[in-house]
DNA sequence: GCGTGCTGTCATATACTTGTAATATGGCTG
DNA sequence: CAGCCATATTACAAGTATATGACAGCACGC
């Protein structure tokens, strides 16, 4: 996948830009927003996987107040929001998560807590949602909304095609042959020209071709397919 | 609102007891079954709000049966289910996600990683009931008022398609087979044509289309319908 | 009872997939 | 380099799946 994308609200620039630093360093993506009108854009057009927001923001609305929005709202109810927040009161920490805060850093904070907040609470979203999404090389198969994206762009694939990467894509590093192929993909004893197998595997590399993910799939001479991340 | 319940089904007493634990630790509440009709009753006299259900459990039912049997059901039909499983194997996670099991996790699993599946999936059902308005691409469903706007024009549509509609889009980026959509949205027992859930996706898209809507739903080719903003 | 609107089924049209076969390409061996 | 074999590529026609439009039976309100 794709690396991350943070979306960092907070009305101090200077705040802002040691973050942003922060996050690059670590090989985030991000965007950032001053206030909550901004972040609501920022929010539709970017679409972040996590948000880092200040608990105290200029304006009628507080942080707290965006994140209790952003719960409310469908398409925003699972992002992961980090509250960063200036005061150290317990009571904050509580009233903050209460609102579906996910996790706070209390300011000032360490570049390297941040990061290891950020980390964890990425993967713990991630693995929410990927009970059956499968990643390699830029490749995202999920089998719950029988979806393939080479990286964040749809892959449209016919359904032995979808099957064949599908079996591809959670057995790599190994050759196959033609047979056992047949076997696995198509499923046993039918009776079916191993050259098929050709035809499917070029048809899976034509739909993979534009996005570069066809180096995946490589032949073996003499063999089979193989479908690795190595060259 | 009380703490969930949660039902846990599975004979091994050793991993119900662990499960009950984890479960406790994070505040729910919970009862247990050990085989299937068991878990009938606990289904009818504790009403639970999730159901963890083992692959395997003893007597000629397996947990997947028992999903389907729930599926077809009015009462337990828009109950989350999480199926354990102790096997990895891929065909097994679709077939699960076939019949109708909203999340899987494989055996062993962390407390942490079945806190946030549950987490995920009580957050999603929650909505479904509790949040009487739901948005997605433009399209929004009011259950109160029983109404359907796209952008801010009523969408007129028949009781049918209304239902069909509200699962798609209380079940969004998910595929669904036209059997599974006959169990969820027409109701139990039925006993009709595969195809008709066609004409009826056609119906609702025709009522969509002058809005533009009708995109989001997707007809994914030899498996089902999908409804999702994406593509 | 009569119109109206909704539903499920069917027949037909359309769109996609698929396996095969014919042909081209490329690599290896001698 | 020739010749052989494995793989790549293309074309195609049959087979399947889905879309669409029409219809008859119902249920309901008037």
């Amino acid at each position: 996948m794709a690396s991350p994308l943070i979306l960092v609200v907070e009305d101090e620039p200077a705040v802002r830009d040691m973050i942003g630093l922060t996050l690059e360093q670590a090989d985030y993506e991000w965007v950032s927003a001053g206030d909550v009108p901004e972040a609501r854009c920022r929010l539709a057009d970017a679409r972040p996987d996590l948000v880092l927001l200040d608990w105290m923001l200029p304006g009628q609305h507080s942080g707290l107040d965006f994140a209790r929005q952003m719960r409310r709202e469908e398409l925003t109810r699972d992002l992961p929001v980090i509250l960063l927040t200036a005061r150290d009161a317990e009571d904050d920490k509580i009233r903050g998560l209460d609102v579906g805060a996910d996790d706070y850093v209390t300011k000032p904070f360490s570049p390297r807590e941040l990061l290891a907040r950020i980390k964890a609470l990425l993967r713990r979203s991630g693995q929410a949602h990927g009970g059956a999404v499968v990643s390699i090389g830029g490749l995202t198969l999920d089998a719950t909304s029988h979806r393939v994206l080479a990286g964040d762009e749809n892959v449209a694939l016919g359904p032995t095609e979808f099957k064949l990467l599908s079996f591809f894509i959670h057995h790599p590093d190994r050759v196959y042959s033609r047979d056992q192929l047949l076997d696995r993909v198509w499923g046993s004893n039918v009776y079916i020209d191993d050259r098929t197998v050709d035809v499917h595997v070029r048809r899976l590399r034509k739909a993979l071709a534009p996005h570069g993910c066809d180096r995946l799939i490589q032949t073996v001479r003499g063999v089979g397919y193989r479908f690795s991340e190595q060259s």
